[in-house]
DNA sequence: TGTACATCAGTGAACGCGCGTTCACTGATGTAC
DNA sequence: TGTACATCAGTGAACGCGCGTTCACTGATGTAC
């Protein structure tokens, strides 16, 4: 016998869970974010909550999971991930309070341990360089960057900074704007 | 009647404490660090350690401030904190396995929060801009570097890259070598 | 169209656990006289 | 030089607390016949 699969409000349910998760985990940390909080926003007891979900860490996958996909599609005109879509993604991310800004936090807590979330970041890190590294490559043949560097080089410096740039940001919001910044620093590299 | 102040014993102690307080920061950060752990780390009770330090934040804001003066008094002849000293600790940081990473991954942790741990990386993060953008100015004025970007604009990008590889390094330590990227970077930013 | 029933959605209470911190205490150590 | 004593260094047990998770359960909902 099949499970019968969730009815209609289970599902939005699960959508307004994963909301309230993303919001939670984005300013407090994974470890500051407790459960019962989450299901709190959302009107659920705690077993409630897990009623959708296995566990805490399920959860948290889930919803970075989910964060990709949407940013993934948001960015769809433009080439997944490029060079452009990267300053979009900082951009977007001073306006919404953090919104990718949750990866900067997560990677930088998750770097140090072992588990899921670890890979997940190993892997995420992994494509969004390699398709970075591929715009600049495009870019340095159209002789629009330099080439002293390598494309990965600049890739790999370009994620940096935008990562870096959202610690300094998050530190002292008025003393840094990150979109101008990046802006300087595509500048820099162009030729 | 004053307090006599603490034995040699003590202070020895006290040290310990710190250096086992620091690894276990390093490469776990501060909510999954217990005081426990530590204690056991230097062969004392929680209380014992409890003894030196009031309480676990105050024993996290000294370990900060030890690896700071520490950091200086060892860059001393180069000038505290110069485009080259911060070539020099992302160096150290890739041989000696994190230990300027502890700012990256604590900074990043305690952007988010409240608390004294947000104002330390917020003070610490002004003054290494300061001194790394006059050392730019400095670089400019001679026409080593570029005057396309302000002296400010490029020491926050160079400490932003700093940070965000460390985030890269972290999740795949063979596929990025930091040092030789910072040179890249500063190569680029080079007139 | 009606109904029996399996599954879904969600509750409330409890679980064990590890946490940071506090307490009253003991022995070691330096110091004032 | 000897000694009384205040303070330091450290112990062991306990504290309350919030955590993630589990349990037995209730009512709602879709579906198969």
């Amino acid at each position: 016998m099949q499970p019968r699969g969730s009815y209609a409000k289970g599902l939005a349910k699960r959508e307004e869970i994963l909301d309230a998760a993303l919001e939670c985990f984005v300013d407090k940390g994974y470890d500051r974010t407790s459960v019962r909080e989450i299901a709190r926003a959302v009107g659920l007891s705690q077993a409630g909550l897990l009623h959708h979900f296995p566990n805490k860490e399920s959860l948290f996958l889930e919803v970075l999971r989910r964060r990709d996909e949407q940013s993934v599609s948001g960015n769809e005109e433009r080439g997944v991930h490029s060079v452009h879509g990267l300053i979009d993604a900082v951009e977007r991310n001073s306006s919404q309070a953090g919104l990718v800004g949750l990866y900067v936090v997560m990677s930088a807590e998750s770097a140090h341990t072992e588990g899921l979330a670890r890979e997940f970041f190993r892997g995420r890190y992994a494509w969004v360089l390699d398709d970075i590294a591929a715009d600049v490559e495009r870019m340095q043949r159209e002789g629009q960057m330099i080439s002293r560097l390598t494309a990965r080089e600049i890739a790999s410096l370009l994620v940096a900074a935008a990562d870096g740039l959202q610690i300094q940001w998050l530190l002292d919001p008025e003393g840094v704007d990150m979109t101008e910044r990046m802006r300087a620093l595509v500048a820099a590299f162009e030729s």
